[in-house]
DNA sequence: TGCATTCTGTAGAGCGCTCTAATCAATGGA
DNA sequence: TCCATTGATTAGAGCGCTCTACAGAATGCA
């Protein structure tokens, strides 16, 4: 039961093992004739090329790896629908890691996908220290997706953060807050800047001397513990949450203290995961474009691994910024005044 | 920059490829002397065996395959943590392909684990015809997790659906009450058996007069338009959905119709994804064990691998049935008779 | 001391494919 | 008719590693 090899079909082909190779990878310098003659002979024979044969021989793979630093978290589902979108498209395989969360096994998924000689990797939502990311980098074309890395060998697709909070401060002031507090992501992709972004526009819109900072994590616990923290002093009017976990929990612990969202607090998330758009929750959240970001982030890999093909010199690193959106739904609500 | 090789290393510490070879396999048949001078010439090189090459000539990867049908659904992440575990405790690599709930990229998936020549397979909730998949595992060990298939090639490691919602229909019963309908999951995996376990539950309970069904499929969507549909009519007491996507469409519609959730009507999800545990929702719902399940699978497979490396006859195939359990939260009240 | 045994290390033939350069037949132009 | 050109095919040398002998040194035992 020995897997079919090359030279079993060209052997029942009667040709050389060359031109079988030939007709595997669709080259125009074979005749009509012996491609039919080996296509039929391959399929006769059930033959399926060894990858790793090929990769070796080739040294391209023609596959991307795509490391997503938790399968748990929806946000990764959409990135990878972008990149498997545009890496089909662009007749590249991707396959999986996951981070668990963890730097070391974020490692680990990166050292697997250079030791197999991947043509390219995306790393997404990846904790791992810039330093390192850079070093993979060097190795190999890789872009990072959703977490801004200044470097000129890696290219990195983010959305705007700073200008999603300030967005929403800006709705919540348009519906006559001033008292907004913000629950913070501590060490999170993209909580500082969304933090940062937050506390300049609180001073833009002139009420600077209300700005709070909750610290936090991206749990659904962490909000709730937040707002358990307030309840002791005086309420805010609103609350912008550096995700959508976190919102929910502020919310589900608000309701639980008796008061109503959005009638006593309005509530603005941050991701619009599936969550915050289920009818029974319906946040109001930033958007961020993840399945363009996922494409836009392939494209800038393609680009780069391309480049590296020719021989060029390695292309400048693009950073790409994506404008979020606010998505308006039912936590939110002009101020009672 | 030329990657640096087995033999650069070896010529850098003066021994053959051989022993270069031994010693990034920790072979016990290397002395200290030699096996601690190859190694700080391989460190100082930066050298990192190439994995396509190693599996080619191996003819194994310590690598396997996991292919699951839907990253946007939790139930796949937290099945996938259950292998993480298990194939690392084992010393095996995992990488992921997603099946982007179509069967073609299902079936793309499983032609580039075969040709990549993994050592093993799991498929979590394939869509896939069997025979497809029989084919499948007739080249490569291969486990199906979550989806049943009666084969004696392909283990399976599932939960009792059957019983799981004979749990639901008891709980509900035992809370008094009987009018009961189920919201069905349509072709979804394990919808079958768990519509077919609620009718005979309600049977065996004594109500099975009372007993209906309402078609539709694993979404929110459909959750809402299934009681939309029973809304005309007389509203049961309590509803048992298919899955926890169904019972928050349907927990949704009903509170919109000014319906109380518990008070009004019961409901009893299925899956006991993080969702039913966010306490905004505190879902009441079935749960399977799911990471066992995925550690079991691994198990399952790695018994059929290592089985299959020994020459052994292909051992037959396993069906590991776990239990499912209810977890009462929120949304089930004792009926007000 | 002699011989079997164990321990280390190595040569060299693959693994299944690609790729360059070469071969050979057919074609066309002068 | 001859030679350059094109098109189709192939030989053969790798890609970077593993693995099966096998060889030589060191050890044990009588």
């Amino acid at each position: 039961m020995r897997r079919v090899t090359l030279e079993d079909v060209a052997a029942e082909a009667g040709v050389s093992r060359a031109l079988v190779s030939l007709v595997m990878r669709d080259s125009p310098r074979v005749s009509r004739a012996s491609r039919a003659l080996v296509q039929e002979a391959a399929t006769k024979m059930g033959y399926r090329p060894n990858l790793m044969a090929r990769n070796l021989a080739s040294r391209r793979t023609m596959t991307i790896g795509v490391l997503l630093n938790d399968l748990h978290n929806p946000w990764f589902a959409e990135i990878a629908d972008g990149i498997f979108a545009a890496a089909d498209a662009a007749g590249y395989r991707t396959i999986l890691g996951s981070g668990r969360r963890s730097a070391v096994h974020e490692d680990q998924v990166l050292e697997s996908f250079l030791a197999n000689g991947l043509d390219g990797i995306v790393v997404a939502g990846c904790r791992l220290a810039p330093k390192r990311i850079e070093e993979v980098a060097k190795e190999v074309p890789l872009v990072s997706v959703g977490r801004a890395i200044s470097s000129d060998i890696v290219s990195t697709v983010t959305s705007d953060d700073r200008m999603g909070a300030r967005l929403a401060v800006q709705h919540l002031v348009g519906l006559g807050h001033r008292h907004i507090v913000h629950i913070d992501g501590g060490r999170g992709a993209g909580a500082a800047p969304r933090r940062s972004g937050y506390l300049a526009a609180m001073k833009d819109f002139g009420i600077g001397h209300f700005a709070r900072v909750i610290p936090a994590d991206f749990t659904e616990q962490a909000g709730a513990s937040a707002v358990n923290a307030m309840l002791t002093g005086p309420m805010p009017t609103a609350l912008f949450t550096s995700n959508d976990l976190l919102a929910v929990g502020a919310l589900d612990r608000l309701e639980q203290a008796g008061l109503d969202v959005p009638s006593d607090v309005s509530i603005v998330g941050y991701d619009n995961t599936s969550l915050a758009a289920l009818h029974h929750i319906s946040l109001t959240t930033v958007d961020q474009p993840r399945e363009q970001m996922g494409r836009v982030a392939f494209t800038a890999l393609l680009t780069s691994m391309t480049s590296r093909d020719s021989g060029d010199p390695a292309p400048k690193a693009d950073h790409v910024v994506m404008s979020p959106a606010l998505i308006e739904r039912r936590t939110t609500r002009r101020i009672d005044s």
